[in-house]
DNA sequence: GTCTATATCGGGATAGAC
DNA sequence: GTCTATCCCGATATAGAC
């Protein structure tokens, strides 16, 4: 009786959720150190769990990293799909992307970080659902810029190009209150109006790059 | 007088440039496996050399790294400049810029692996000396910016967060290749060609984000 | 499911000969 | 300037008791 837990139904659900405590505590070191510096003995301490603890749920570093990004991935996903199926202009959809992806990231800290970090790395830790998951999010994005195009509003940009314009410099403005800790500079741009004003620009520069000029 | 070799005049030149082929080693160990993970072991293993010469030139870990990394910022820095202080529209002198570092990049494979993941990690390793390298890069662009700007053709942006959409997907572009190997996919976008392509594909972005409306 | 203790290994850095 | 040998710490992972 007292292992029931969650709907969810992982195997059995644990006691009292070591492995959510994990699985938090995870992301936080994995966004401040990298996977190869990220520590297991850290991770479980800020999980209050012992070390064992974490190999009993996941088996293995890796794993542990993976289910972390998986979650992010989904999640950033399934908006992705939702906008891109709704309803509205292809310019709307887009701003709705956006901000979409502004509101995740600034709500996960580590969400930048760890993709940044991953992607620069060449994505050595991920596996082919990972990848497969990465390449819904950008099929709905495909499928927006294709509506405009369509529609006779968007240039005949390439649309991988044009993903790969847009989701870069997000990541990095997250990225960046820690490189202003790092180089001691005063202005704090997460604050949540910068975060506002960031997303604003995001929105008016893709609508630039994707207009027609004539 | 076997100690003379070079008229840069470092404290009085290596004997057979065993310091340049060890920067040249780092610089791809480095790329490849980020700071943390990267082996003075490697490194002194790539350059033909002992790993104790690498502490004999640099002292550190982390002194080679910066010595890398400040190579590359000056490099860029230098072209930056030049092209602000340049003759010629800003339009122009933006797409000379975009043209710029993507040659850059280009020609040192490790160039956008290191500074994409120097950043994603809050740029832990960078001292202020790098730092200012790096806002002399900034500082340029936004000098083209105010020119674009004052002369009315382009729209009030803000300075930073237009330099903050323009560089990532250049970094991300180049790393790419390395996500494709990882993921086996077959298109590999740093051909020549596919790098022309995307050269052009960010110059049109990066007009059409700044033009006026009406 | 949860803990302590430990096996094992890689890698940064240095000593010291030549 | 260049080498060999080594110190030493931190980190993944596991054994095994409760």
């Amino acid at each position: 009786m007292s292992t029931r837990k969650r709907a969810g139904g992982r195997k059995r659900g644990p006691a009292r959720d070591s492995r959510g405590a994990i699985l938090r505590a995870a992301a936080i070191e994995f966004a401040d150190r990298g996977y190869d510096a990220a520590g297991t003995d850290r991770i479980a301490a800020r999980a209050r769990v012992n070390k064992a603890m974490l190999y009993y749920h996941f088996g293995s570093k890796r794993e542990l990293y993976l289910e972390v990004v998986r979650e992010m991935v989904r999640t950033v996903g399934s908006r992705a799909r939702a906008i891109a199926d709704g309803s509205g202009t292809a310019e709307d959809k887009l701003d709705a992307w956006v901000a979409a992806i502004v509101e995740e990231a600034a709500a996960r800290p580590w969400f930048a970080s760890i993709m940044l970090r991953e992607i620069a790395a060449g994505a050595p830790h991920f596996d082919v659902n990972t990848f497969q998951l990465m390449n819904d999010v950008f099929v709905a994005v495909r499928d927006i810029i294709a509506q405009g195009q369509r529609d006779g509003v968007f240039r005949q940009v390439d649309p991988l190009l044009t993903h790969l314009t847009i989701m870069p410099p997000i990541l990095i403005f997250f990225v960046r209150q820690r490189v202003i800790a790092t180089a001691r500079l005063t202005k704090d741009l997460a604050e949540p109006r910068q975060v506002e004003e960031f997303a604003r620009h995001m929105q008016a520069s893709v609508r630039g790059m994707l207009r027609k000029d004539s």
